[in-house]
RNA sequence: UGGGGUGUAGCCAAGCGGUAAGGCACCGGAUUUUGAUUCCGGCAUUCCCAGGUUCGAAUCCUGGCACCCCAG
C-alpha cells in the first residue's frame, strides 16, 4: 500500500514543489490548505483568496485533491493569544517558533491522520536524518534560507511524521522544478510577515489588540530626549520609530533601543549601532525543547559543551558554552558578546549541521564590564 | 531697549561673493515566513523678513523681527 501523505499547501513555491517531488516518487499525496486567520480586511481576504487559488492550480496541474480547513480559533488561542500577552509584558514574541509547534506540527497533523495519512510534509527549508535512536533535525542545504530556526521546538514525534523534501535543495533549484513542472507559483514572490497574516504595517497592527501610551524615550543617564509610541511596540536593537533627531554636542549616529522598562512605560535608548549596552555575553533560555532528547550529545556526568547558537532568525552562529540545569532552562555563554539579544526571542542551539534545540530567551547578562 | 551673540529642511550642522555639504529623523524600495538590524533611493529653486550693492549674495551693506547670554 503507497504511503498518503498530507502536503501544507499555502499556494507558494515551496510547498507547491514539496507536492509535486512527493508525487512524483510516488506517494499518494493530498495537498491541504490552511486558513487560520480572518479578518474583514479586505487586503488580507484578497491574498488568502489568491493563494488559496494558486494551490488549487498547482493541485490540479499535479492532479492530486486539495482539501481545505480552518485552524483560526486554534491558532488565535494557541499562539496570537501568547503572542499578544509576550508583547504586553515588553518581551518580543516569534509567533512563528509557536505557530510551527501548535500549529503545522500538532493540529495540521493530527488532522492529517484523520484523512488517513501515515506523515505531513511542508515546504520548509529543513532536513531530518536518523541519527543514533532518534531523528535529527538538520539545516535545509540552502544555508541563506535554512528554516531550521523556525522548527527548533518540535518533538520526535512530529519528525517521525513529516517530510522536508525541499530542504535538501536551493531556492533557485526549487523554483527551477516549479517552472519545469509548469506550475503557476514557479515565479511568484517569496511571502514575509506573520506566517497566516502577512506582512503589516507593525505598530498599526498590533494597536488594534494591544493598548498603549505614549512615553518617555530615556539616555541611560535618565535624561529623556523623546517619546514613543507605547513600548510594547518596539524591541531591543531597534533603531526606526523612535523619531530622535539631532542633538547639541552629540556625534549625530543614530539611537537604539537598548532596554524597556515596562513598569515606567519607558524605552531605553543608546547612540551608536555597536554601544556596550546593547551587547550581552550571556543568556537564560526557558522551555528548552531538545528535539532529539537532553542527553545524546553529552559525555557521562558532564554539564556544559560546546555549540553554536542564533538568538534571532538569520543570524550568523555564535560560539558559545550550554550550560544545562535541572530544570528546563539552559544558560549560553557566548565566546563574544552577542548584540541585541532580545526576552522572548528564541535561543536556538546548533552542533554543525545539527539543530539540536532550543528555548525561549528569559534574561541575559551585560557584555558591559561591571 | 546698555553690551555681546545667534538666526540655513522636523532636529543637529557645514558654508565666509559664484550659484545650498553631511548626519539624525521621516518616507519609499531591496533583504526577510517573527520583530529588528543592514543596504539602496528620496527629502531646502532656497538660507528669519524687507530693501540695497554686485554680472552674480545664504555669504557684503541698511533697517526691521525673533531668540540667547552678560550687565540691570
Amino acid at each position: 500500500m503507497t504511503e498518503h501523505v498530507v502536503v501544507g499547501m499555502s499556494g507558494g513555491v515551496d510547498s507547491s514543489v514539496t507536492a509535486a517531488l512527493l508525487k512524483r516518487e510516488g506517494l499518494h499525496v493530498t495537498g491541504l490548505f490552511m486558513k487560520n486567520w480572518e479578518e474583514d480586511d479586505r487586503v488580507d481576504y484578497c491574498s488568502a483568496t489568491e493563494d488559496l487559488a494558486d494551490a488549487q492550480a498547482v493541485a490540479e496541474r499535479l492532479d492530486i485533491e486539495l482539501r481545505t480547513v480552518n485552524f483560526a480559533t486554534e491558532y488565535w488561542d494557541r499562539v496570537f493569544d501568547r503572542f499578544l500577552a509576550e508583547h504586553r509584558a515588553g518581551r518580543t514574541p516569534n509567533p512563528d517558533v509557536l505557530c510551527n509547534r501548535e500549529i503545522k506540527f500538532r493540529e495540521f497533523l493530527e488532522h492529517a491522520r484523520t484523512l488517513g495519512a501515515s506523515a505531513v510534509a511542508t515546504g520548509h527549508y529543513v532536513r531530518s536524518d536518523k541519527r543514533g535512536d532518534g531523528i535529527a533535525l538538520l539545516r535545509g542545504k540552502d544555508a541563506n534560507k535554512d528554516q531550521s530556526y523556525f522548527l527548533h521546538a518540535l518533538g520526535q514525534d512530529a519528525l517521525r511524521q513529516s517530510h522536508f523534501p525541499v530542504g535538501s535543495l536551493n531556492k533557485t533549484d526549487v523554483r527551477n522544478v516549479a517552472a519545469q513542472l509548469g506550475l503557476a507559483t514557479h515565479d511568484k514572490r517569496d511571502s514575509t510577515g506573520i506566517c497566516f497574516i502577512g506582512e503589516r504595517p507593525f505598530r498599526d497592527f498590533l494597536s488594534r489588540f494591544l493598548a498603549s501610551e505614549h512615553g518617555p524615550v530615556e539616555t541611560p543617564e535618565g535624561e529623556v530626549i523623546g517619546e514613543h509610541q507605547g513600548a510594547a511596540f518596539y524591541t531591543l536593537g531597534q533603531r526606526h520609530g523612535l523619531g530622535i533627531g539631532g542633538r547639541r554636542g552629540s556625534s549625530g549616529e543614530p539611537w537604539y533601543v537598548y532596554a524597556k522598562d515596562m513598569s515606567r512605560n519607558c524605552v531605553r535608548v543608546v547612540q551608536g549601532h555597536d554601544h556596550p549596552l546593547l551587547f550581552s555575553r550571556s543568556l537564560v533560555a526557558e522551555e528548552m525543547n531538545w528535539v532529539r532528547g537532553p542527553r545524546d550529545w553529552l559525555a557521562s556526568g558532564a554539564t556544559c559543551f560546546r555549540a553554536t547558537a542564533k538568538t534571532r532568525y538569520r543570524q550568523r552562529d555564535a560560539d558559545c558554552v550550554v550550560h544545562l540545569s535541572e530544570d528546563a532552562t539552559v544558560r549560553l555563554d557566548f565566546d563574544i558578546p552577542q548584540r541585541a539579544v532580545t526576552p522572548g526571542q528564541s535561543a536556538v542551539i546548533y552542533m554543525g549541521d545539527e539543530c539540536l534545540g532550543g528555548g525561549i530567551i528569559a534574561r541575559t547578562e551585560a557584555a558591559a564590564a561591571t
